[in-house]
DNA sequence: CTTGACATACTACATGCTGTAGTATATACT
DNA sequence: AGTATATACTACAGCATGTAGTATGTCAAG
């Protein structure tokens, strides 16, 4: 029903639960786990471990369908869910939203910080992204001179 | 009265506006202008332009005060908001902690969307940032030796 | 064909954030 | 003393999310 995955990213929390609730982002595990499912499934799987109602599970399903993160399929009289996006690319979806939204707002703030972040958490990447850049760097005169 | 300034962050939202509500960043914006103001100063400015009543602006500054974004000092018989960080320091911080969330738990896919989206919106900085990069190397390499 | 298991839809309430504002109360100047 | 102005406190609405109950539909078995 919505356009984006990461309406609203909590940069404070953990893994997923920063653009999705606690509980939506447990049934997305699992549906990432069993690749699809029906409510009961997925109910099944959180009731192991926690005290949950059949009806929340649906209503939080129904949500994530909602919102464009699952997409549901009529199947004999029920639904069958299954991930819009592999946890993988959904991943790869928040973090290009996030980085189109600082980038396009504050981009030198945005790239001064890139650096800096990158280089506490992890130096190695520098080389990485070191790399990254000079293929692009070349990209970018490739299509200067297609122009 | 919180830690952080960038609780939530609305990538396709404008501006400030990723983080603050509309009326918190219009109050902000009018701090920004006045460095310092009371309560109807700001009540008066944003009179000017639209409907609004004195109590809806000073509860609102309080609960910017709370956030720690605006600081209160007891003046005569009232208080003197001031933001506690310049809109530029702001905009700084938020970067930090976006690009802290997002690098801290997705690395690899967030180096790589970040080379992409910069090239998209603003090819000229990749330089800029070549030139950062080679900067940070040297400061690893430096760092290494001393150890 | 009635009953029971299971499915969904709809409704509802709680909490937290934000916008909005009223009421009560303190204070200070005239 | 009274009027203007300040704050504190309270409250409600809308939205997102967690939570779950109730009503209702469907299908299979006895």
């Amino acid at each position: 029903m919505q356009e984006f995955v990461a309406t609203s990213f909590k940069p404070h929390r953990n893994g997923l639960n920063q653009v999705l609730g606690d509980l939506e982002q447990e049934i997305m595990e699992v549906l990432w786990k069993m690749e699809e499912a029906i409510v009961r499934d997925v109910f099944i799987e959180l009731k192991k471990r926690r005290k949950i109602a059949y009806t929340t599970v649906m209503t939080v399903m129904g949500r994530l369908a909602n919102k464009g993160i699952l997409r549901k399929t009529p199947i004999k009289n029920s639904y069958l869910y299954k991930p819009v996006y592999s946890k993988d690319a959904f991943e790869k979806c928040i973090s290009r939203e996030v980085m189109r939204g600082i980038l396009g707002n504050y981009t030198h703030a945005a790239v001064t910080s890139f650096i800096d972040v990158l280089s506490e958490i992890d130096p190695k990447q520098i080389e990485f992204l070191s790399n990254l850049i000079e293929e692009k760097k070349r990209e970018i005169k490739k299509g200067d001179k297609k122009q």
